[in-house]
DNA sequence: CGGCATCAAATTGCATGCAATTGGAGCGCC
DNA sequence: GGCGCTCCAATTGCATGCAATTTGATGCCG
């Protein structure tokens, strides 16, 4: 079932590499949620391993952008900023359009009944956990990117996406992912169509109302906490750029 | 100068992150070719630190897809398939026209002024190595996305170029970086004269006839040796989707 | 009662050491 | 002479240990 997600890519040995899928795991599924913090002896014995491999693990998500490493500091869940989610759907909203359009009308049947029985499990997971629902969703668009053949392709749709999820617990109200398996499927048929420009439409439309829906307003008025309202603006002194460049206005 | 080129994301420690960044010069100037070793002693030895060090540094660089490791191999300078060039190209002409569909019309004075400036610099630096062409020419696409404020797109949009980098050594002939010149040039002033679509289109063209200009025959006749032409096989030998998805006509 | 210095526990940064695996040289066999 | 086998040096995989830094708690002083 989840065979697929190995993805194999720059993960170097198996210990850390199990080590990651875990902890991406549970941050898309918000078991961890952002500013959790992540002690090397605790995971190196959660994990039956020593801190050297924790720590390389780390690492790695801190690569991924997906937790945040301060030195001499216990690493935390990343907390992206309103500003920087937004740049993430933006980001991926481009990928995305590319994968659809690579695989527009070249899909076999039997990578369209694969889709089609993704989307069916997401239709069943409906009654259970937001967590499963989301990462059910997010998976999808991973497969769609594994369609592609293209590794890099792969790796940069699916950090993205990962990080998506991450701000989707952060800005993001309870959630309603019902409209989002409709779009999915559409996607779908459209693909099969071989409607490219269609498709791109779809996914564009798809991924800027899943954002909108999360990225409802610019303040985070329900974040968890100090910590995490704070955090764009602890963001900003940290960026080393905004001295020297005057800001210029984003997305006008 | 090269001050702004710290990046910081995703950086733990100062050791490791000297290290990579020294690596990852090395490798864009190609003075670290394709399939280069990189044993984690000689690396240790030679920056003054332990294999630990050297080792979470290769890691880090083959999370950005630099380099690759192999369980018990020496790691080694990644050598892309020409086929993951493609993608890599395409990937990075979806996040240019991001950035300066971002950027057009926005810039201040200041930032023209500096970009104008690096181009200058790309301008006497014809007469040096090609190694320094390759890198300025590379950093000008990268002080472009610094200037979009955006973390993340800096990150890619860097990781991607590097990686573009990496596949002008192993299929590209010589070079002649003046035309790239002009073209940023153009670039620039379509920036400045905030023409959103022109931008875009400059961006696409510069980009696509770089990667035209690198990508010359889909067979690396001249790669390196044996090694590098038997890559792609490799590739997909390793790859473990080949045997559950029939694989598509990629790019038709 | 609140602010500040001091100190101990917790935690990271890094080097070293040992076991396991690999690559290849040398050697015997066909 | 070519092919396969064995064994050893080289290298990685990982755990542990020690020094340095941070956290936050306690107690002191205003």
């Amino acid at each position: 079932m989840a065979a697929r997600a190995s993805s194999k890519t720059s993960e170097s040995s198996d210990k850390v590499s199990v080590i990651c899928r875990a902890l991406r795991r549970a941050i898309i599924e918000q078991a961890l949620e952002p500013g959790a913090k992540l002690p090397e002896d605790a995971l190196g014995e959660r994990f039956g391993v020593s801190r050297t491999i924790a720590r390389h693990a780390l690492g790695q998500l801190a690569a991924e952008g997906l937790v945040e490493l301060r030195r001499n500091r216990i690493a935390v869940v990343a907390t992206p900023s309103w500003q920087e989610a937004r740049d993430a759907f933006d980001i991926r909203i481009e990928l995305e359009r590319l994968v659809v359009r690579q695989l527009a009308g070249k899909l076999t049947k039997a990578q369209i009944a694969e889709l089609n029985a993704h989307v069916d499990a997401e239709d069943r997971a409906r009654g259970g956990t937001d967590a499963v629902s989301i990462r059910l969703a997010t998976e999808f668009h991973i497969l769609l990117a594994h369609m592609t053949n293209s590794p890099i392709l792969v790796r940069y749709v699916s950090e993205v996406a990962y990080r998506c999820c991450l701000t989707l617990s952060l800005y993001s109200r309870p959630h309603s992912s019902e409209c989002a398996i409709n779009e999915h499927r559409a996607i779908i048929a459209a693909l099969a169509k071989g409607d490219e420009v269609k498709v791109m439409e779809l996914m564009h439309h798809h991924l800027d109302s899943v954002a909108n829906r999360a990225l409802v307003a610019p303040t985070p008025q329900r974040g968890r906490d100090l910590l995490d309202i704070l955090a764009p603006y602890a963001d900003e002194v940290t960026s080393d750029r905004v001295v020297k460049l005057p800001k210029i206005a984003r997305r006008g």
